[in-house]
DNA sequence: CCTACCGATCGGTAGG
DNA sequence: CCTACCGATCGGTAGG
């Protein structure tokens, strides 16, 4: 009995995320959400507490992840450019084993009530700090160039983020090589070598 | 009369804009766009059609400066490059011109209704495949890398998007200044030209 | 631009 | 997990 109420638990929190991600939070009922269920929308309640709470699952659940593969990154010793390249790979997959998730976690987290919008900011800004620092280190270090850090981890993360959508796109093998051609273009630029025209 | 009608129709619009960006589009009720403008919900409709058609007015609002300001950009000669970087600086400009209805243009199109997504979704394409060409040009050129066109252009646009937001980020003097820091980083990469531990 | 109001739908509860 | 139902709110219309 125990593991049945989880599964369904978890099965309410997938199918919020499909129908989340294709309408929106405000724009999904509980009535939508547990008819591609099979259950009557009353019966929703006796696994969640409430709409909103779905949706902070989600979205705390998404942090959480992220959080997770950015500290693995942060107890090996790499160099400022490896420790980069090896938290955008992470971040990569956390988006592309969620996309569903992500989508919402990129969307919908606006819908978050008062108190939970707070704590969400507060920890997205906790995550961007942990890159931004890895940008000065480098910066200090001379591997990476004197570049605002704040503007650049910001273009980083909206370049990113676009790869919960990455089907329209279906392009490369895995996260692996999706990473390495993203990190390539932020690392060097989509310019030739050859060319100088509009080089700095 | 004629004018005064105009007037309000263009602050309905601009207070739609703001409540959409702050609270989305379904979680926008009428009522509360009534109350921000200081009239009763059932006289807004003296000068709107519907919900729906407020959205429908700002999405391809900004599609049309979006390809306006582009269509600029083609009729120069330029090479790939430098057309390349007056687009990215035209559509940044369109952006930070029109902060609150790019917001709404990012992520509540989703809210149109079946028709309107369809006609939208192919015109964001058409847009993108203008992107592409000039990638594809300046690719046949030689005067960038031999990249993967789509998924770098879903980059690009995705690392420009979030700048309806710049604002938390204050960080430059003016658009063009953004634009350039911008294409910098794009064309040449983050990575400093001694350090070769990553290049490649 | 207002008053008065419509039917539909919303998130959620009571009680079994 | 269901039936039955709540008060609140929704987008929008009629008529002036």
């Amino acid at each position: 009995m125990e593991v049945q109420v989880l599964n369904r638990k978890s099965q309410i929190r997938q199918t919020a995320c499909l129908l989340f991600r294709e309408k929106g939070y405000a724009g999904t009922s509980m009535r939508d959400l547990a008819k591609h269920i099979g259950i009557e929308p009353a019966s929703l309640y006796s696994h969640i507490k409430s709409k909103e709470n779905i949706l902070q699952d989600i979205c705390f659940g998404m942090a959480k992840d992220f959080f997770s593969a950015f500290n693995d990154v942060l107890i090996e010793n790499d160099t400022p450019e490896i420790k980069l390249k090896k938290a955008i790979e992470g971040h990569i997959k956390v988006i592309l084993n969620n996309a569903d998730a992500s989508a919402v976690f990129f969307y919908d987290w606006r819908y978050l009530s008062a108190e939970n919008l707070t704590k969400f900011k507060a920890m997205r800004r906790k995550y961007e700090k942990g890159f931004e620092n890895i940008l000065e280190e480098g910066v200090d270090l001379g591997s990476f160039k004197e570049i605002n850090i704040r503007f650049t981890i910001q273009s980083l993360f909206s370049c990113i983020n676009w790869l919960y959508d990455w089907k329209k796109v279906a392009m490369f093998a895995d996260a692996e090589e999706m990473s390495t051609n993203f990190t390539n273009i932020f690392f060097n630029g989509i310019l030739n070598e050859n060319n100088f025209l509009t080089k700095n």
